[in-house]
DNA sequence: AATGCGATACAGACCGGTACGTTTGGTCCC
DNA sequence: GGGACCAAACGTACCGGTCTGTATCGCATT
C-alpha cells in the first residue's frame, strides 16, 4: 500500500495510514450491510469476514456494534451535509433556486438502484430506545436538517420560516420511506411540486 | 370468560371462543412488543411468557414468528381503515371536510403518549428483503392509502388527481416518522397547513 | 549487529445467552 | 378417545464479545 516509498521517519505515518485503513475498511463494510440488510440482521462476525480483518481489530475501533452503528450513521451524515452543501454552491442564486435543487437531488436518490431509505430514518426505526447511540445520531440529524430547511425559509421572506421549515421537513422524510409507493420517475416531480405548493402558501398567507 | 352460559350445543362455540381468545392473546401482546420494541428485538420466547401462554399454541396458530408479525401488520392495517372510515362518515360535508378530518386525526396520533410511528413503516425497515410477508402487508397498506388519498382527490376536482394524491401521501408518511422532530402541538396545524397548500395549488395549477 | 519492546494485525477457539422452532408428556374437557 | 392447552426440555444455529496465541513491523537499547 503506502509501503512503496519507505522514506525515513515515516513510522508514525505508516502506522497510522495502516491503522486508518483497516478501521475505514471495517466501517465501510459494515455501513454497506447496514443499509442493505439492517444493522439488527447482520453480525459482527459477517462484517468481519467481509472486510477480511480480525474480529480483534474490529473491537479495538469500535467499543461496541452499537458505536460501529452510531460510526456508520454519523458518516452518513457528514456526507449528506457536504452534498448538501455541494448542491447549495451550485445554486447561489437564491433561496428558491436552492430548495428547488435540493429538492431535485433527494428526489433523484429515491429512484437509484439498491435505494433502501434514509439511513437515520432506518436504524431509528430499528432501534426504538431512545438512549441508543444509532438514535441520538438519528435525531441530531434530523434537527440539523429542519434548521438548514429554517434557513432558506427564512431568507424566502415568508411569514412563518418555521411552520414552512417543519411543513418542508415532512416532505423530505415522506419522500425517503416512500420511495417504494412512488414510481422512480415520479419522485423528483412531486417533490418539487409540493415544495413549490408549500412555499407559495407561506407567501401568500 | 364465555363460561356463563352453558347452554347446550355450545361445544364448538366455545371451543372456537377459547380458541379465539388463545390466538387473540398471543396476536395482541406479539402486536404490543413488536411495536414498542421492534418485532426483531423480541423473540417468541417473551411473547409466549408475556401472554401466559404455551409455545404450542402460537406455532398452533401462526405457522411461523414472520407469519405472527405479517399478521400483526394486518390488523394494524384493518383498524387503521376503520378508523378512516369513522372519520370519513363524520364529515361527509365534502372531500375537503373529509380531507381535513383525516389530517387532523392523523395528526393528533403523533402526539400520543408512546407513539412510535407507522408500524407498517416500522416494519418494512426492519425487513429489506421484498418477499418478507410483513413488506408485502406494508407496500400493500401504502398502496391502499396512496388509492383513497387518489379518490378524495378526484372528488375535489382537481386537474392531476395522481399528482395530488402523490404529494399528500409524502405529507402522511413524512408525518409518521418525524414524530420526534416535531413537537407533539404542532403536528395538527403543520400537518394541516400544508395539506392546504397542497390543495390549494392543485387547483390554481 | 543483535536483542527486545510495543503496537498492530491475523486466525480461531471460546463464553454465556438467545434465536426460532420441534418434541415430549401431562392435564383438562368434550 | 381426541383436541386444545400448558410446561419444559431440546436442537441447532447464531448472537455480541473476550481471549489466546502467532506473526510482522519499526524503533530503541545493548
Amino acid at each position: 500500500m503506502s509501503r512503496m516509498a519507505p522514506r525515513i521517519k515515516t513510522m508514525a505515518e505508516d502506522d497510522a495510514a495502516a491503522s486508518a485503513e483497516v478501521r475505514e475498511r471495517i466501517l465501510r463494510t459494515a455501513s454497506e450491510l447496514f443499509y442493505r440488510e439492517g444493522a439488527r440482521a447482520v453480525g459482527v462476525d459477517l462484517v468481519v469476514e467481509k472486510a477480511g480483518v480480525a474480529k480483534t481489530s474490529l473491537y479495538r475501533y469500535f467499543r461496541t456494534k452499537d458505536d460501529l452503528i452510531a460510526a456508520f450513521l454519523e458518516r452518513e451524515d457528514e456526507e449528506f451535509w457536504r452534498q448538501w452543501d455541494a448542491v447549495a454552491q451550485r445554486h447561489r442564486t437564491g433561496p428558491q433556486a436552492e430548495l428547488d435543487a435540493h429538492m431535485a437531488w433527494i428526489g433523484e436518490r429515491l429512484g437509484r438502484k439498491n435505494y433502501r431509505g434514509c439511513p437515520q430514518l432506518n436504524m431509528a426505526a430499528e432501534f426504538p430506545e431512545a438512549e441508543h447511540p444509532a438514535r441520538v445520531v438519528a435525531l441530531s440529524h434530523k434537527r440539523e436538517l429542519r434548521r438548514r430547511l429554517k434557513g432558506i425559509a427564512d431568507r424566502l421572506g415568508v411569514r412563518h420560516p418555521d411552520d414552512l421549515a417543519a411543513q418542508l421537513l415532512l416532505l423530505v422524510n415522506g419522500a425517503f420511506v416512500s420511495s417504494q409507493a412512488i414510481a422512480p420517475k415520479e419522485a423528483v416531480a412531486v417533490l418539487l411540486a409540493a415544495s413549490h405548493a408549500l412555499v407559495a402558501a407561506a407567501r401568500g398567507s
